[in-house]
DNA sequence: TTTGCCTTTGAACGACTGTTCAATTAGCGT
DNA sequence: ACGCTAATTGAACAGTCGTTCAAAGGCAAA
């Protein structure tokens, strides 16, 4: 049988995504080293592939891992009113970014170091969540509260400008989240208004 | 006497930063080897380093000069009101980064390889840009023209999203760039207009 | 205590890295 | 045609890379 009770891979395997999350994040997939990797979690080289097959696939996990935490944590509510759908996504987004810079970073770096098909599961639960706000833009056009010429620019938009903020926040810096939330909802709300 | 006409670094030299700056978009700074960028100007490894001391300059004057570029093609005009004041300037930002979707991938992905003095050096063009447009919305908000709790916030928030369009947009594509700037300039006006 | 498997080590593999430099090539001014 | 020199080669240097694997270690069940 094998162990389950104080079995090191429940603690080395999480500390090799945590690790390779960190360095992947401050130096880059290509110029970070499986050693490296090993080095921060303590153990050699060679233990690290008992968690991965290879150092693609590591990183593949993270960024896959990133994105359904991202699909599973929001949650629509279609019996909103167009403009307050928007607003919730508009806070969900930037919150739940905020709470994840390395994650979030990868995620936009890294995805030329995916194999074709891995790239495509990644980019195919991207295109989810974009649906999700598309979604949400398409009602409020439909209903004539927003004024849209193309939902799919509009959704590109919104979610560039959203994600914007890690480049800059900061936890401690001059401004709150909560202040922060509040100018792009202001903006994000104007930008998509009618009249 | 130096050689010049028909110098072969006239040619080389032009080569060796459009290999490099190709590549670098493609795979990434540290995933290009100096051997691959000799190889796809057609000579030696060694032959690169008569037109750079190493490969992170040559980054970094790639970078270098892609900023001092964008600085040099915009030119505001504060004798018209704030509004065509920013109506130019989106409509500048989207066509110039248009223009050069490598130059603007390796400025946002490979900031990170440049050593600190080079990377403040690259930072300071930027932030010289983002000045520009933050002067064009302060200007409009004293006016009153404008609603922007931040003016600060609200340049870093219009960059993200006008850079955004660089991620998806492709010439030949379902729509223009003539209708993705209308789009754009229509977000952008009503993200940041009062009433 | 013994057994057996999970986990880790540490060395090894072949390939690739940025950079240097003496030797060689090739083209211009004379 | 010749000399000069900028431009290039090609080998070498000292490392690092991802990955593999036999051997050893260590913990739990029996």
């Amino acid at each position: 049988m094998a162990r389950t009770t104080g079995s090191h891979s429940d603690i080395t395997g999480p500390k090799v995504r945590e690790a390779a999350l960190r360095l992947f994040a401050q130096n880059g997939f290509a110029a970070v080293s499986m050693r490296a990797i090993a080095s921060e979690v303590g153990v050699q080289a060679g233990a690290l592939y008992n968690y991965t097959p290879d150092k693609q696939t590591l990183l593949f996990n993270l960024l896959c891992t990133h994105m359904e935490q991202l699909l599973a944590a929001f949650t629509d509510d279609t019996s909103l009113a167009p403009v307050d759908r928007l607003r919730r996504f508009v806070d969900f987004h930037i919150r739940f970014h905020a709470d994840r810079p390395d994650e979030v970073f990868i995620s936009y770096m890294e995805l030329r170091n995916l194999s074709p098909e891995n790239f495509s599961a990644v980019e195919a639960l991207r295109r989810q969540y974009e649906d999700r706000l598309q979604a949400i833009l398409q009602s409020g056009a439909d209903a004539g509260e927003f004024d849209i010429a193309d939902t799919k620019i509009a959704t590109l938009a919104v979610i560039a400008m959203l994600t914007g903020v890690n480049t800059w926040f900061r936890v401690g810096g001059r401004l709150s989240l909560d202040q922060v939330i509040a100018q792009y909802w202001d903006m994000v709300r104007k930008s998509v208004m009618s009249g």
